[in-house]
DNA sequence: CAGACTTAATTGTTTTTTGCAAATAACATT
DNA sequence: AATGTTATTTGCAAAAAACAATTAAGTCTG
């Protein structure tokens, strides 16, 4: 039963999901090798089976290399696999995707962030990856904390009312928002803690302690 | 960028999901070869770069080899690895999962349907892989046509009803688990066909050419 | 063959959620 | 103090879901 055929090359992906400028953007790395030397591509790599627990470790290891630090959120997408998709040959890539707030990767040089609906022409099969990891993103998106971890740790209802609607890509009703979010334990409000500035403060809010624990937040 | 590291071994297991006897099921094989010679698992095997196109169709040849057709329905839940998953070292098994209609497996020799709730021990991390599998079987079948691949081409409102609130493992209303199915276009009534029996016929239902497109159901 | 019995399907009512619009609150600025 | 702007709450209508009961269409029994 031990594999008398070559095995496939393992490598991981990583789309890496932001918001800046009220739009949601994905972070791609020029390649510096071949093939497709100079084209922008989702960051990745090969999966080294010395040094990775597993492909959740080497996505991580990929965010950090790429980043500097870990992703607030990381989840596995999906693998994508067979002879065409890469030119040196059978391959199996396992995607992850990340959310990771703005303010983290402000003034990170190697950071560039692509506007989703405008992405420069993509290597491999990453305009696929990109358009599951989109669609995922969106319909996990409408009934989950997800879009939270887009933003820093304290934020206000309409912070993360725009946060919604950008990741969706559709309107929402305020009041409505407002009342579904608050009754699904997602987010606490701060004590005592405001957002002031030229008019009336907001109150803040941040991740419930039920969410943080379920994912681990890093930050 | 060549990988100078070895290989992970790639590998697609499989989560089998039939109902019989109104219990959620899967179909187990036994191991013929160590480790673990002789343990029920789920059914799978290594990924052959050469005759396989892509990790789905390993999975589909594996499927065709334990109960000789095609799943109805066939979708890929997760890629688990590690090093300590497998004791012949680090691998990467691409799991999928599928439903079929217990009609179809009746009869069938190798086809040992375990009740999901009462399974026995299983070798590697097969427990996880399972836990997981029902877990997304659940969570999808809410609000999708899912469930109905559980089912042969020709239904009642009420076997599929039965068949969700198995799936899902609670009660459904009945007037509104009618009213919802039929206002989602998943189901279509089978003009001046029902089922006889006992007591006032049943009208019956296939799943809507919308459904089955997608899908491209096999049966 | 009438009535009892059983399953199928519909109907009506109440409760909950959602969508929309407006009103009120809390500041800074002039 | 009046005004402008953003935050938050309130009220109401519409839609969806949950619940309860009724009607429909057969078979079976005496």
């Amino acid at each position: 039963m031990e594999p008398a055929y070559p095995q496939p090359l393992v490598m991981v992906d990583t789309a890496l999901f932001t918001i800046r400028d009220e739009r949601l953007r994905l972070i791609l790395t020029r390649r510096k090798e071949p093939p497709f030397e100079g084209l922008f591509a989702l960051p990745g790599g090969f999966v080294h089976a010395q040094e990775d627990a597993d492909t959740e470790a080497a996505a991580r290891r990929v965010i950090r290399g790429k980043i500097g630090f870990d992703a607030p959120y990381l989840e596995q997408l999906f693998t994508f696999s067979g002879a065409a998709r890469d030119p040196r040959g059978w391959s199996v890539s396992v995607v992850y995707y990340a959310l990771i707030p703005w303010s983290l990767l402000e003034g990170n040089s190697a950071a560039e962030a692509f506007p989703v609906d405008a992405l420069p022409p993509l290597p491999f099969d990453h305009g696929q990856i990109v358009a599951r990891a989109v669609e995922r993103l969106r319909g996990k998106a409408t009934y989950s904390s997800l879009p939270a971890f887009l933003l820093s740790a304290e934020f206000t209802m309409n912070e993360l009312h725009r946060i919604y609607e950008q990741t969706i890509g559709a309107r929402l009703d305020k009041a409505s928002f407002r009342h579904k979010i608050l009754g699904q334990d997602i987010i606490e409000e701060i004590p005592n803690r405001f957002r002031t500035g030229a008019h009336r403060p907001a109150q803040l809010y941040r991740l419930s302690s039920k969410v943080l624990t379920a994912f681990e937040r890093k930050i």
